[in-house]
DNA sequence: CGAGTCTGCTCAATCGATGGAGCAACAATT
DNA sequence: AATTGTTGCTCCATCGATTGAGCAGACTCG
């Protein structure tokens, strides 16, 4: 009887043994609706009394199985090593926890495979819900939950199957273009276009950024450079090698750039070091995303940050209006006026 | 029979009905003991396909209950902020889902109640483990795992009631103080103490850094000012009160600082940048922890890096061999030459 | 030819929580 | 006294997967 190592864990049954009662009693009693079950008051506390003293938890397995709803709710997510992911993940958790849901997060380190089968599980654990952030193919993500039943959603990378949240990449992106592109020629004292460097070119995002980086240039009446805007990838070595590979080259690196990520963001500040590119040769720089550190120790760079507690509070808003349209909802990212 | 908006998900008794067989030989089939319960191959065969068809995926819910092992696996975190704990999560993830377990992560903020919360959340959901990491207080996990039968295990904060397994900051921090006041007597010309910042006075971690810290200024032949030992809390703006608090009494404050995380450097950073000790003025910082690209842009610090994959791997080497003991394994950590 | 073995499958109990249906016991009403 | 209503519970089927036990039929061998 008493708890041993090896103990199993304490059931509604052993409760109702104890309690002298049946264990539908225990189960109203413990799941809070007694009330309407026409639990006595007396029964109830005692129940409570019980549970509380034998450190009862309920099996979720055996409660979810029984239920229809099964209040949990699936992340799936690239990478945690930035802030803006970071700061997505920790904003999910804990609003799916202010709504009653239990958030499982996984992370899939852009692979498209791992995010399938991350999704796969999720479905296996009867997810109502999938967000998937920054996947490399949401749609794929989206097919597979509508096979099972399941609503998702898309964030920071749209899909064209289930409803989206994102940055207003191309307004964000015009205005920090044009921003950098004031302090490239207050610096140079001539107008001169920028590198865009970073991101994927097939992904929407970094097209649309790119869109917005082209319409400033033209706005500004600068011509832009087709042959400086390189969608290398977004690890860091990726960037820090589209560089140096244009350093060779006829023209060199242009010393104003529109980075499109922390990430990438790593690896141009790397190659900067590494190619003496500091003090009064460093390039003026503007960054689509937002780090504390680049933001207190660079001092000509120019930095968005994505909104996340606002592109949450949509995603949360569609899942409790469960739309599943295709719809697209963009949100302004927000200018840090660097301290 | 047709797959609806609202349908229930496809079960084992679909696919045995489909099949023109029974439930126990499709459950068989799909979890892969098929050969031990003596199912043909055709109808294996037969089964798999359908079940690829027809999009099957398990009901863990019901799995679980039933077997006995439910191969979840729990880890609490503080913050998703930081290279480190975002590292630790990362690589958390992949080393649970390389030996078969499913990871659930939750971040709680440094809130003990929501630690306490999240532990019985996760015995709700039948983890075989919790890792708690950087718990306020792991023995009060521990104590909620032990009645209910399930393992745990400290990571980054040691506990006295379950295995634990942290970076030697005791070596780290002498090691870094020693290089911090190196670098500092260089500057300074003259040998001269440091200044501690960040962390908690309560805390293991911060309580055995300042023990190096202290050794290290012993070895050196350097007096330290116990008044310039500042564990003010790990929020950046704790830091940067302290600092600006400093500055106004007799001495100021001393341009060579160990700084407890990165977090506490975020405000050590604001307050340099604010208080405009930059350039020529700026201290001789050493951190206990690392950032990219803090490494990369500051040019007179020191960074340790605490050694994720190695402790890591102690993690999953104790709970493989399922040990209880309040053991205590601490993992050097990397210095980081800066690029 | 009958006993024993092997193959390929099915039956039914089980995990723990839930909730519809129903049953005593008693009070209130006609 | 008979009917109706209410209160306070209990019984039992159910969710979907798993697994020990068992049952035909085919095959082997003395």
């Amino acid at each position: 009887m008493n708890r041993d190592k090896r103990q199993k864990r304490t059931t509604i049954y052993d409760l109702a043994e104890l309690a002298g009662t049946s264990a539908s009693a225990v189960s109203a009693v413990l799941n809070g609706n007694w009330k309407k079950r026409r639990i006595g008051s007396q029964l109830a506390e005692r129940i409570t009394k019980l549970a509380e003293e034998q450190g009862y938890a309920v099996n979720m397995q055996a409660s979810l199985l029984r239920r229809e709803k099964s209040k949990l709710i699936g992340m799936i997510v690239p990478k945690y090593d930035n802030r803006y992911f970071g700061s997505i993940v920790e904003t999910f958790e804990t609003m799916a926890r202010e709504r009653g849901l239990f958030p499982i997060i996984t992370c899939t380190r852009r692979d498209p495979e791992l995010e399938m089968e991350a999704a796969r599980e999720m479905l296996s654990y009867q997810v109502e819900w999938i967000v998937s952030t920054g996947a490399t193919d949401p749609d794929r993500v989206t097919d597979l939950c509508a096979a099972a039943g399941v609503r998702s959603l898309n964030l920071d990378l749209p899909g064209s199957k289930a409803p989206s949240v994102i940055s207003d990449n191309f307004a964000g992106s015009r205005e920090l273009t044009r921003r950098v592109l004031v302090n490239y020629e207050r610096k140079l004292g001539r107008k001169s276009p920028l590198l865009f460097i970073g991101g994927r070119g097939s992904d929407h995002n970094t097209s649309e950024r790119i869109r917005g980086f082209v319409a400033a240039h033209l706005e500004m009446g600068i011509d832009v450079d087709g042959h400086h805007i390189l969608a290398c990838g977004y690890a860091p070595e990726k960037a820090e090698h589209a560089l140096e590979a244009l350093r060779t080259e006829e023209g060199g690196v242009p010393m104003g750039m529109f980075v499109n990520s922390t990430i990438s963001l790593e690896g141009v500040m790397r190659w900067i070091t590494r190619s003496g590119h500091t003090g009064p040769m460093a390039p003026t720089l503007g960054c689509f995303d937002w780090d504390p550190f680049v933001a207190l120790l660079c001092d000509d760079i120019e930095m968005v940050r994505q909104d996340v507690p606002a592109m949450l509070a949509s995603v949360f808003e569609i899942i409790e209006a469960g739309s599943t349209t295709g719809s697209l909802v963009q949100i302004p990212p927000v200018f840090v006026t660097s301290c």
